[in-house]
DNA sequence: CCGCGAAAGTTGAAGCGACAACTTGATTCA
DNA sequence: TGAATCAAGTTGTCGCTTCAACTTTCGCGG
C-alpha cells in the first residue's frame, strides 16, 4: 500500500518533468519526441501509421493528430504506401532528424539524472522486470509485439 | 536502455488504464478519484487547497479546476478557512464519501489486476524503493515533500 | 500605520488526448 | 462479380492540463 502510493506519485510526477524539459529546452513533447526517436531507429527512417502506433503505444487517432502537427512543422512527412492505398508512411525529414540530434542530448541527461542515475543496477533490472510484468496485464497488442507475445491472460476480462 | 523503454511504456499505458476504468465505471477521473481519497483518509475529510495540491502532487492551478468541478457536483465543498482569509478549505462531502465508497472496490481490483497480483512481495517492495529513489531526485525542484508528509501527520496541521 | 512583496487561489486561453463518427481502400465469400 | 465486412486513417468535439496573468490577503519593515 505504501509502495502503490509512491508508484502512484510517480506515476503523476514523471511524464510532467520529461515533458515539461523537453518542451522548454526544444519545443517539442514527450511524446513527439518519441514518436520521432522510434523513427529516427528505422531503417529508412520511415514507418506506416499502424506500426508506428504500435510502437508508441499511442492509437491511431491520437498519433494521427501529433503526425499532423508534426508534418505542420516540417519534422515529418506523410507518403502513400505503395501497394496499399489506405496504408500512409511517416518519414522523418533531415529537419526532423536534426532536431532529434539537438533535443537527444538533454534529453538523456533528464532521464539518466531523474532515473538511471539514482539507481543501483540491480534496480534496473528489478525495474525492467517489474514493467514486463505490468505490461503483461496492461499490454494487450504491445510494443515490440514480436517475440514478446503471451499466448492468454489467466480471467483477465477487460470490460467494454 | 531497454529496461527504459519498458518503463516508458509503463508510463504511457498505466495512466490511461486507471482512467479508462474510473471514468467507465463511476464516472470520475483518476486526478479526481486520487483528490476525494486523500480527503477521505484525513481526519475531518478537511485540507486547504495547498496541502491538498501537496499530497496530490499537482499544483494549484490544477486542483482548483477539479476542485470547481468537483464542487459542481456536489462531491466537495469550499469553505474559507477561519484564520486565514486567503486559504479554502475543501471537504469531501456526503455525497463524495458515498461515491468514494462505490468506485473503491473496482479501482482497487484493477490495481491489484494490473500491478500488485502481477508482482511477487519482493519486487513490491523493490518498486516502492525505485520510486522512493525516483521521487527524492524529482522533488528536488518542487515543493512536493508533502508526499511522505501525508501519513505522519498528527491531526490538523492548521497553524505553523 | 502604510506600503511592498510574498502566499493562496482563481480565471481564461491555448494545447493535447480520448472518443466517436466518418471516409476510403482492401478482403472475403456466396 | 458484387455486397458485406474489415482495416487504415482522418476529423471534429469535448474535457482536462498548463501557462500566464490577476485578485486578494497576510506578514514585515520603516
Amino acid at each position: 500500500m505504501a509502495a502503490w502510493v509512491r508508484f502512484v506519485a510517480v506515476l503523476e510526477l514523471l511524464p510532467g518533468v520529461f515533458d515539461g524539459q523537453l518542451r522548454r529546452d526544444s519545443g517539442v513533447t514527450h511524446f513527439e519526441y518519441f514518436v520521432m526517436a522510434v523513427l529516427s531507429e528505422t531503417p529508412g527512417r520511415t514507418l506506416r501509421m499502424a506500426e508506428l502506433a504500435g510502437a508508441t503505444n499511442a492509437t491511431l487517432s491520437r498519433l494521427s493528430h501529433v503526425v499532423q502537427r508534426l508534418e505542420d512543422r516540417g519534422l515529418v512527412e506523410r507518403l502513400p504506401c505503395p501497394g496499399d492505398g489506405r496504408a500512409i508512411n511517416a518519414r522523418l525529414t533531415e529537419s526532423g532528424w536534426a532536431k532529434m540530434e539537438a533535443a537527444a542530448p538533454g534529453h538523456v541527461a533528464t532521464v539518466r539524472r531523474h532515473v538511471i542515475d539514482v539507481l543501483t543496477p540491480e534496480q534496473i533490472e528489478q525495474l525492467a522486470a517489474i514493467s514486463d510484468a505490468i505490461l503483461a496485464s496492461v499490454d494487450l497488442p504491445g510494443p515490440m509485439a514480436a517475440g514478446y507475445r503471451r499466448y492468454d491472460e489467466p480471467g483477465d476480462a477487460k470490460e467494454s
